[in-house]
DNA sequence: CCATAATTCTTTTTT
DNA sequence: AGAATTATGG
């Protein structure tokens, strides 16, 4: 118990030890929030409340991971964890024991945004909708934000009235129940499904509240409708809630998260308590300066007051580039003159408002040899080989369509478009005896099914790989292609693989084919920020919305530009420009001493030159904290005129 | 059915 | 500019 609430300053002692009632805390960027969270919830266990009554909410599972590591750490005894985990995860948990209440069966796939637009662009013909007027990611993306309001196909459908509702909830209820017939379930159904149950079935919800007495929601900010009404379901018998975040770090109203949930949080609990952490121990005082600075220009917000013992520390570093290739140099040059003074690889990260923007910064550190890892952006388990051999192993678990549909013809087997409308009209067995390719590839199918339930996961990969002679297919398709850095495409593709592989022995010590269900629930739900491993001495590159939660040494925000950041896109909407203002805030308050702010004079898009002035956020700045530079060196080392 | 050529899209941010 | 999708000819 000592231990727990050792080193902790008043206020986070509170939020610690309040456990019973609502509780909302107010944490600020680097006020010791992840700590406050895990030791409260060491706190609660070592206030014998068992853990399985225990459910904390978190943004990444990278996050959840953590937090069970060190609450292990600071109880000392072995105990079971209690469930922490991502909204996703958490609602597959329970939807994996409940669902067939709702008429799916519990072995349902989830299928990921790739696997939803397929579905999405072959229903828009079968409805002879045009395709133009309606955009399958467009469609994708209403359908989306429409569960993410708890709107189900059927309400949709009766509030229709124009033309465009009317088409766009025929695309709903297609796409709803084309899902269904194959046992899927998209990220939103997840949850959405979860409220049905719960709402459907008040006893089964009973359980759940009797079950989770003490609940605790990370990132609260940036909760949508969807999962602010699972929450309050849930929470609404013990009353035991705490919630913990920051209004002026909410970055995703993209996808309807609302920060509104979190002022309004005393009003849906009016005895609840209010905690504010407003002391930083992360950055420096010039840092904090600049941010509480920048962040007091946006109207809709709780005003804050950010303090810090820390020393001033050094400048914020302003530097114009000529373009976005000197500002790469700039960066990599940066790097190289920190490292003599001691710092390592992995205090450095580069920050971008789009994933686009990383590919001048890859390509100029892999010149310099600067060893980088990128976050997000061509993620790992979306590259086309990575899923085709996924695709096999889901459809050697569950058979779902998509999968079938990826693989039939890859490697080219002889079975296109007409034969496959032959095989989902007749099923995959009846229509072997149509053609001898797919009898033949029945038969592999058949073998591997078998196989795979004596083998272990990765041996199953391995002779997916040799049985479809995959490596072959890469050579023919990839042959001859050499990337960027000097890498034959199909060697570098053969490399993912590899990965793949080990990866997935991971799961080898699991009993078949539980092994393989396992793994294929888990990369199903993988997020970009799970894929940060501090321990490895590597320059992160992140998008801004990857970066929330973390910190680093020395930040580079890259383009700061008009158009960039705030991106044009938000330009039209004041209240857009005030979540692109949020969203430098969260990037320059990852930075514990070492901020850069880049602009370039021009950069290329769409492989159109254009020039856009410095980002009105860096005006946003105090004078007497900036330290401005120029930097328009090419690689000869010439200085470019203008 | 499949390899190549022509064309059209992409870039906001993601669980 | 580069990737992805679709059209074309074998």
């Amino acid at each position: 118990m000592e231990e727990i609430l050792k080193n902790l300053n008043p206020r986070q002692k509170e939020a610690v030890t309040t456990i019973n009632g609502p509780l909302l805390i107010l944490a600020g960027p680097g006020s010791g929030k992840t700590r406050v969270l895990t030791h409260r919830l060491a706190y609660l266990i070592a206030n014998n409340i068992a853990p399985e009554n225990i459910l904390a909410v978190t943004f990444t599972n990278k996050a959840a991971n953590e937090m069970k590591q060190r609450i292990a750490k600071l109880i000392g005894e072995k105990i079971y964890a209690p469930l922490i985990g991502t909204f996703h995860s958490i609602c597959l948990k329970i939807l994996r024991k409940e669902i067939d209440k709702l008429g799916y069966k519990k072995s349902f796939v989830i299928y990921d945004e790739d696997d939803q637009l397929s579905v999405i662009k072959k229903i828009i013909p079968e409805l002879e909708i045009n395709k133009d007027q309606f955009p399958p990611k467009k469609a994708a993306a209403i359908i989306s934000g429409l569960k993410s309001e708890f709107i189900d196909y059927a309400t949709y459908a009766e509030n229709a009235r124009e033309y465009f509702e009317k088409t766009m909830s025929r695309i709903y209820s297609a796409y709803q129940n084309e899902l269904k017939k194959n046992n899927a379930l998209d990220f939103d159904d997840l949850i959405m499904l979860t409220i049905k149950l719960f709402e459907k079935f008040p006893e089964t919800l009973n359980k759940y509240q009797e079950k989770f007495q003490y609940i605790l929601v990370d990132e609260y900010q940036d909760t949508d409708p969807i999962q602010y009404r699972l929450i309050k379901l849930l929470a609404s018998k013990n009353r035991n809630i705490c919630v913990v975040g920051d209004d002026a770090q909410s970055i995703y109203s993209f996808r309807n998260a609302d920060f509104r949930n979190i002022l309004n949080f005393e009003k849906d609990y009016p005895e609840a308590k209010v905690i504010t952490l407003d002391q930083n121990y992360r950055s420096t005082q010039n840092i904090l300066d600049a941010a509480s600075k920048i962040i007091s220009k946006n109207k809709y917000q709780k005003p804050k007051n950010l303090w810090t013992e820390n020393p001033a520390g050094p400048l914020i570093s302003i530097i114009s580039t000529w373009d976005e290739k000197t500002e790469a140099e700039l960066i990599a040059q940066k790097i190289e003159e920190l490292k003599k003074q001691g710092f390592k690889l992995k205090d450095f990260t580069v920050f971008y408002r789009t994933n686009a923007q990383s590919r001048a910064i890859e390509e100029t550190f892999i010149r310099n040899n600067i060893p980088y890892k990128l976050i997000g952006a061509t993620k790992f388990y979306q590259r086309k080989e990575i899923k085709d051999l996924i695709s096999y192993l889901k459809f050697i678990a569950t058979e779902d369509l998509i999968s079938l549909e990826r693989i039939i013809n890859i490697p080219p087997r002889g079975i296109g478009e007409i034969t496959f409308e032959k095989i989902k009209r007749l099923g995959l067995k009846k229509a072997t005896k149509e053609k001898p390719e797919i009898n033949k590839f029945y038969t592999l199918i058949r073998d591997l099914k078998k196989k795979s339930e004596k083998l272990s996961l990765s041996q199953l990969l391995k002779l997916v790989l040799e049985e479809t002679d995959y490596r072959n297919y890469l050579k023919k398709t990839y042959g001859g292609n050499v990337l960027a850095n000097d890498i034959p495409e199909d060697e570098a593709r053969w490399q993912n693989i590899q990965e793949l592989v080990n990866v997935c022995s991971d799961y080898d010590k699991i009993e078949p084919p539980q092994g393989l269900y396992e793994f294929l629930e888990k990369t199903a739900l993988f997020s970009d920020a799970d894929e940060i491993n501090e321990q490895k001495d590597l320059v992160h590159l992140m998008t801004l919305h990857t970066a929330k939660g973390l910190e680093f040494s020395v930040v580079f925000i890259s383009g700061c530009e008009e158009g960039i950041l705030p991106h044009s896109r938000s330009l039209i909407n004041p209240l857009d420009v005030e979540e692109e203002r949020r969203l430098f805030y969260v990037g320059i308050t990852r930075s514990k001493s070492h901020l850069y702010c880049i602009f370039a004079q021009r950069r290329s898009n769409w492989g159109q030159k254009e020039a856009n002035p410095p980002s009105r956020f860096l005006t946003e700045i105090p004078q007497e904290l900036i330290s401005f530079e120029e930097f328009y060196k090419k690689e000869g080392g010439d200085l470019i005129d203008f």
